[in-house]
DNA sequence: GTCTATAGTGGGATAGAC
DNA sequence: GTCTATCCCACTATAGAC
């Protein structure tokens, strides 16, 4: 057993932070590669249906990332309003303090290839059903009714990606502070 | 005066509506000037500045068509609850209605160019303002106080854009419908 | 498994005739 | 104002040596 990473998992993990900053289109193979430090000629022998593939898989690795910082951010508090409000904020801090060549995980990927890759766009809805899911999960936990909490985490999720395309747009993390402070209404019963 | 719309017009509408179905990168100059009819030579005549150029311009265009059909369904309805969520619904019955090769005003574009183009950056943002004074000012019609209305547009603002980004990855307008819902609780004073 | 070299395509942009 | 022709470059993908 080798405590190195692969060079299948460099490739997945530098093809899914520069698909997150860049989006599809304007991230090449080439930067892929040189940037993962990943040997030049093993793209192909990894991924043979190419780019689209790669995608993917990136978006596949992406969404389970997200989900499992999801997941530790709402255990930080046990109250379900004060736990996704800490998470929000966390992520507009976040943003905030890193340089802001950050990007929203999957969004740019997910409206770039809606509608002309049905791998990819697949990829993508089920990335998303995963982070509703733990948000669901959290308010279930905390007593919602199932139905009830599918509904709101699906509330929860639009309003972050919302607020967050509009924090990467101005380089602010304010709205995604604003959107916190309402939190309390939407899970209200 | 004549009454057929000069080359320019037809190249940023055209414009306008690729990059809103295909985003920035993945729209090409040549497929452009292809669909809109324009003369082939034109492009670089009305806008030296090439491609960024076209696309800021088709930003703002996209911007102010947008406001000009939000302020339109907004004031269908007096009660701003009831306008808010109609104008939602009628968002969604649109997507499942017409062919589903549309895409989120300006988002992708917003979203590929944060990082490499100040111009087009600009240009989103104040897309954005544009959308947000929209709504705020039917707020602050209906007696809401200023600060609260702003507040509250920009929440509403994020779950539009938010729950937008899911029906199109889904190919299916329910979750416009279901944050449609949630209306009511964001403008409870 | 990894590498080099290159084919083949399509992109943005420019020059200059008319 | 409009058009054609063309340059240059970046990209995806493939072929084939090692």
């Amino acid at each position: 057993m080798t405590n190195k990473k692969s060079s299948k998992e460099k490739i997945v993990e530098t093809a899914s932070r520069l698909f997150q900053e860049q989006g599809y289109h304007a991230t090449g193979l080439n930067q892929i590669l040189s940037e993962s430090g990943a040997p030049k000629g093993s793209l192909y022998y990894y991924f043979p249906e190419g780019k689209e593939q790669l995608a993917s898989v990136a978006v596949v690795n992406t969404a389970e990332n997200v989900a499992k910082r999801i997941k530790e951010g709402l255990m930080a508090e046990e109250d379900p309003v004060k736990a996704i409000q800490s998470f929000i904020n966390e992520l507009a801090n976040a943003f905030d303090e890193r340089d802001k060549r950050v990007g929203i995980p999957i969004a740019a990927v997910a409206l770039e290839t809606a509608n002309t890759s049905e791998l990819i766009r697949i990829a993508c809805v089920d990335a998303y059903d995963l982070w509703h899911k733990t948000f669901a999960a959290k308010l279930i936990n905390c007593g919602y009714e199932e139905a009830h909490a599918q509904e709101m985490a699906l509330v929860i999720n639009a309003m972050i990606e919302g607020a967050f395309i509009n924090v990467l747009t101005r380089k602010d993390g304010e709205p995604l502070r604003q959107i916190a402070k309402y939190i309390p209404r939407i899970l209200n019963k």
